[in-house]
RNA sequence: AGGGGUGUAGCUCAGCGGUAGAGCAUCGGUUUCCAAAACCGACGGCCGGGGGUUCGAUCCCCUCCGCCCCUGCCA
């Protein structure tokens, strides 16, 4: 609550600040004038798997924790349905990936947590980026142009307007920092060229320039049936990922049935090079374990997969299997979650209000 | 909008009047330090929807819907 008292301060005196430096076209651009803070959205989409607990929930968490930054974290259900949607299934799909936030260690009160829908400015904000794009840019993504491919003209106009209104997300909270994923970083270099035109086009220098907070290169989790694919809750095995809803049977069950070699683990991290599947299991030890894979290999040199899985098996369930409860436990109480999501929307809307009210005064609409 | 093509297992496709098959994928077993590969086995389909002809339709006819290609039209 306090950093949420700080950042509309703070968003207020960007707000005015703002009028001074609309002569100057020429002021330098810096995030050093803004609220420290991180936004990170994630689609409600269904199935959140090892992969998305080791590489995005779990930084989140630690980014929380840190509390350099103000942390906003949003299920970002308008971009969901870019694509076909069962409603019951997004509704389920979102308070799941709610109950899975908590479950891994974000405080709603210590975050902002909420579903985009819920904050109205997000998609009214959007709709200013939609005017500010080019067709150009958006055609140029090439998640735009992989996921409609050759069928684009079976696509939604939403899916090939979504980088605006993730702009719009990131930059109606003003958020400096954002996590991304290597798919990502094209969007957000799109996110900072919104900003950018629109400070310029307007004579302001109101939106930050977000900065990229890279990834961690171990934070990637391969599937489990074969080393060289991302784990994902598409593959047609269930057995190639771990599901964070997974029980301890399943977790210990798909660890036990994971590819490898038949060679033992080696002395140094240059051995597992051409070795995918058996560096994705040293991995995931690492992670799990909050060591790195060197010292991993220190524990484990020459053991055999027969001896290091159930090792790992064990670590694993230890680590998950308490989240994969407390989410079924949250999900008993739909009432709570839909609780949670309403207050954190709330307090999303006390920061992204004035900083949306402020950018329709700059574009020129009567308020 | 007109012409052509197409719609059968999760995917790629075969069948064409007697209520369906292959390959791949998935799952299980044997094997193996655990896996992989190999072998064995299992699961799996209102054959796009509706109507008609027929004793009987995935197969023929009508109609609707979806998708692909070509041509054209509108802005």
């Amino acid at each position: 609550m306090v950093h949420l008292v700080g950042s509309l301060t703070d968003c207020c005196v960007i707000g005015n600040r703002c009028d001074s430096f609309a002569p100057d076209g020429m002021s330098v651009m810096s995030t050093s004038q803004f609220t420290p803070r991180v936004f990170s959205g994630i689609q409600p989409s269904g199935g959140l798997t090892l992969g998305n607990y080791l590489g995005a929930m779990k930084r989140f968490v630690d980014m929380q924790d840190a509390g350099t930054h103000e942390t906003i974290y949003c299920m970002v259900d308008l971009h969901a349905i870019t694509v076909a949607q069962d409603p019951k299934d997004l509704a389920h799909n979102t308070r799941e990936l709610c109950a899975g936030f908590i479950a891994s260690g974000i405080d709603p009160e210590k975050s902002v947590l909420f579903n985009q829908s819920q904050v109205p400015e997000h998609a009214q904000l959007g709709w200013i980026f939609n005017c500010v794009a080019r067709m150009g840019w958006m055609g140029r993504m090439t998640q735009w142009k992989d996921k409609a491919g050759k069928n684009a003209e079976q696509a939604s106009l939403g899916l090939f307007a979504y980088p605006a209104l993730m702009a719009a997300d990131i930059l109606v909270y003003h958020a400096t920092h954002v996590p991304v994923g290597e798919d990502q970083k094209q969007h957000l270099e799109l996110t900072r060229d919104i900003a950018a035109k629109f400070n310029h086009d307007y004579g302001v220098d109101f939106f930050p320039i977000t900065e990229p907070v890279i990834e961690g290169a171990a934070t990637r989790v391969m599937s489990l049936r074969d080393g060289t694919k991302k784990m994902s809750k598409s593959d047609p095995s269930d057995l190639s990922r771990i599901n964070m809803t997974d029980t301890a049977d399943a977790i210990a069950k798909k660890i036990r049935k994971a590819k490898t070699d038949p060679e033992p683990l080696p002395e140094a991290l240059d051995g597992l090079d051409e070795r995918p599947d058996a560096r994705n299991l040293v991995n995931i030890y690492a992670a799990l374990a909050e060591i790195t894979p060197q010292q991993v290999l220190d524990q484990h040199a020459g053991s055999q997969f027969g001896t290091f899985k159930p090792v790992l098996a064990d670590l694993a369930v230890e680590k998950l299997a308490p989240i994969g409860t407390e989410m079924s436990r949250l999900m008993e109480d739909q009432a709570e979650i839909d609780r949670i999501l309403a207050r954190g929307a709330e307090r999303g809307r006390e920061i992204a209000a004035p900083i949306l009210a402020k950018t329709l005064e700059i574009v020129g609409m009567v308020r």
